[in-house]
DNA sequence: ATGTATGCAAACCATTTGCAATGAC
DNA sequence: GTCATTGCAAATGGTTTGCATACAT
């Protein structure tokens, strides 16, 4: 993965100049943190980001991966994203195009989409007193798994319905 | 306020419809929640919710209005963000256009700003095994105001730096 | 009459906070 | 040496859960 490694010494640089003139300390367990990141694409939350540091045998507190999560939000290098349920999960955003996520309400699933010109540089430039960093759109909806779960819940609820009409009423049926 | 009571009308008979077919009592804490939601526009979270009810002298629990509040996300009545923070916020969702979000993700400040036509109905119908309810599109990035306030920071930190290059090479600048 | 929905309080759990110890500067 | 940062553990607070009571069906 050489492409991998010159992304990496990119966001380093950019964390790096980050921290400098924002006058935080460059301690190994930041930089370690934005490594672990962009090792892998995709979401992460906190706590699966907590314990693959940790069975990689680097030791970081939950608070510590909090902390540095926050400057790496400040200065642009990871996205936050909250799709529902009490997770935070986030996304390394240095080189990666913006993208949308489907995302469905009954299993929470979320499933990303690419789509390069939702916006053109021309429309962003017109949101006046806003700088914007990133964006993604978010698309609620249903799951062909869960809106078949649906459909038999549903069937199983007229069933039951019908049932208990012919309980109800069977002097009329004779 | 006509057209909100043509409102309210239509979105208590898809509630009561929906209710119906999934085997889930009428009861009034149900039609209050929805009354009252579709009485304001805009955000809202539980606790504010909670809030004007018990204001408005309607006594809900908030068990009550997280239960509701869940039968109307998955009747589509209701949408939920996180933006960030910690609290979930909602919206209705019947009758409202689907719109942009503007979220400062230094102080969390959210705004709205319509934009109809994002997605085609024909772009929608691409989506392949989903059923889309809803969308939004989620912009993040500094608002003028925090930006204004980083700026300054920055300023300021590198005023500080510049006292300490004094500071320590006197000697070079005589 | 039956069993779902409510309200209350306790439990849960991701995130935040306080503080002593560490180590970047 | 100084003070920001770390790690731990306790606190916080939005949300969920358990259970007795109320009430829609």
């Amino acid at each position: 993965m050489d492409a991998n490694l010159k992304l990496k010494n990119r966001v380093n640089e950019e964390f790096t100049e980050y921290l400098t003139t924002h006058k935080h300390r460059k301690t190994p367990e930041r930089f370690a943190i934005l490594d672990y990141i962009y090792s892998t694409k995709g979401h992460f939350d906190i706590d699966s980001l907590y314990k693959s540091m940790v069975e990689m045998n680097f030791r970081v507190s939950r608070a510590t991966l909090y902390n540095t999560i926050d400057l790496l939000l400040d200065c642009g290098l990871v996205v936050k994203h909250q799709f529902g349920g009490n997770v935070s999960t986030y996304e390394r955003s240095y080189g990666n195009e913006n993208h949308n996520h489907l995302i469905c309400t009954s299993c929470g699933e979320v499933w990303e989409m690419k789509n390069d010109d939702l916006l053109t540089p021309a429309q962003l430039k017109k949101i006046r007193r806003f700088t914007v960093n990133y964006y993604s759109m978010y698309i609620y909806g249903v799951c062909s798994k869960c809106a078949h779960a649906k459909r038999m819940e549903l069937r199983r609820l007229e069933r039951e319905e019908s049932k208990e009409k012919v309980a109800a009423e069977p002097k009329k049926r004779r």
